[in-house]
RNA sequence: CAGGGUGGGCGGACGGCCGCUUCCCGAAGAGUCCGUCCCCGCUCCGCGGGGGUCCGGCCUGAGGGGGGAGGAAAGUCCGAGCUCCACAGGGCAGGGUGGUCGCUAACGGCGACCGGGGCGCUCCCGCGAGGGACGCUUCAGGGAAAGUGCCACAGAAAAUACACCGCCGACCUCGGGGGCGACUCCGGGGGGCAAGGGUGAAAAGGUGGGGUAAGAGCCCACCGCCGUCCUGGUGACAGGGCGGGCAUGGCAAACCCCACCCGGAGAAAGGCCAAAUAAGACGGCGUUUGAGGUCGGCCCGGCCGAGCCGUCGGGUAGGCCGUUGGAGGCGGCAGGCAACUGCCGUCCCAGUUUAAUGGCCGUCACCGCAGGUCCGAAGGGAUCUGCGGGACAGAACUCGGCUUACAGCCCAUCCGCACGU
RNA sequence: GCGGCUGUAGCUCAACGGCAGAGCGCCACGUUGCCAACGUGGAUACUGCGGGUUCAAGCCCCGCCAGUCGCU
């Protein structure tokens, strides 16, 4: 069993690093969710989620958070690493954690180019 | 019985796997950062250099243990604590509250009481107007004889009352008739009246009688109202006696008046550390004759006070404290109608910051629908199987309330043998 | 966290507390061979929602909802 945990360190938490996400050119998107990719050289992927206020009750909010999370957590295996991985939802109703899985491995995969995955520290 | 009303409570449980956050313990490890220890130098406080890693702290950390959303955490509508503004002073302006008494840290909250309004196949009294009892319900409920303003349309008239239809023909007068005459009859005018009609949300007390030309508080009785005194009550008020023929329409959630309350800003408060630009340019005001400040406006007084304001240009926007033990929860006893309070015992119960408290699965319980079986006279109930469902909503300094949202369940009480079956 | 403003016909806006209106748009008819323009007529609103005050509320008061703009 791989370690799936997600500890502070594999987390996006500065406001600069959020705009410099958005500025990235890596981009893809499907009807589940958005992504921005972007290289951080710590050799790690790393997570940030943006739920807008178009999302009206804080509990909906949380709930696509922590989906986006979990799904984060148990595939990232499957991540290049050295990446920041910026997600957007663009569903917002009735999500499942096999869809948000499903989509967040397919846009890891179509976003970030193979060729560029920095060498292992 | 179903289904409702009111008040109160709960807001799924258990297990498996994988995670998050915080605190504590901590095998072991590393750096040589700080303290400490040793040596050396300098002008003996101290400072600088070198070294050791025994001890203490810091750092990393296998593993173990404890805690981890709400009744509304929400809206931000009130009230406080706390922090800063030197103290939080006076007046104006502004805002808020509004029956009384109490509770409270405080409140626009809560409790009890008082007083209005509305409703009733209800009851009692009265010829009647109406009064009383009971039950339910509702009220932002100071002042309208300080002032100002408004009251559309309709209507004759809307607050100095008034006279359209109408009623009267006592008094004055004109015309006509009858009678010898005293006088009398008819019609009109001046005039008298406000009972009836009609309008309106509202028509200037009401009912019954007397009275009159017709009428009218004009007079009387009762109901209502006003004034005054007495009694009871802390009080709002209540009850009673006496007096007055009745004045005082409504609106203050219109301006306003009265009483009481309110200094401002808010944890992005505020404090500390680290980092970084620059001692930037131009313009204006000012240094004891005082700029500016004292986070809403004006004035006065007091205080601080040498810088302040505007435009352009540039830099940083990281960490720690505040930060969770409190008007605190639970239980018992006592006081009070109650809100609530006192005493004793006991418990420690989130502390995040792109923001934790979760994800998946299973079992049970719960609810709805469909079908089967059983019980009952029936409405229904019990049980089994299958399918579906699980609300409103996420701490962000902390409390007390208010308001709003909410699947389903439980308890108490009331309506309900029926106008649901 | 603190504060302001707005909500009325499909759209943009009016309305001393007294029957909710204007412009554009829409519909019908006329005009034209047809269309546009023009002319005539007409429809369209539980004034965001729920209460209250008042004889009477879009307007006054209270509570919600939605939108929008600021400050730090």
């Amino acid at each position: 069993m791989p370690w799936a945990g997600y500890p502070k360190m594999l987390r996006m938490t500065r406001r600069s690093e959020f705009d410099a996400a958005f500025e990235s050119p890596h981009k893809a998107k499907d009807p589940v969710l958005q992504l921005h990719a972007r290289l951080n050289g710590l050799g790690r992927p790393r997570l940030g989620i943006v739920v807008g206020r178009k999302v009206r009750t804080a509990p909906a909010r949380n709930r696509i958070k922590r989906l986006i999370r979990e799904a984060f957590r148990l595939n990232r295996e499957k991540l290049a690493s050295g990446w920041d991985y910026l997600f957007l939802p663009r569903k917002t109703e009735k999500l499942t954690l096999a869809e948000v899985a499903a989509s967040l491995v397919k846009l890891a995969q179509k976003a970030v180019p193979p060729a560029e995955e920095p060498p292992k520290p």
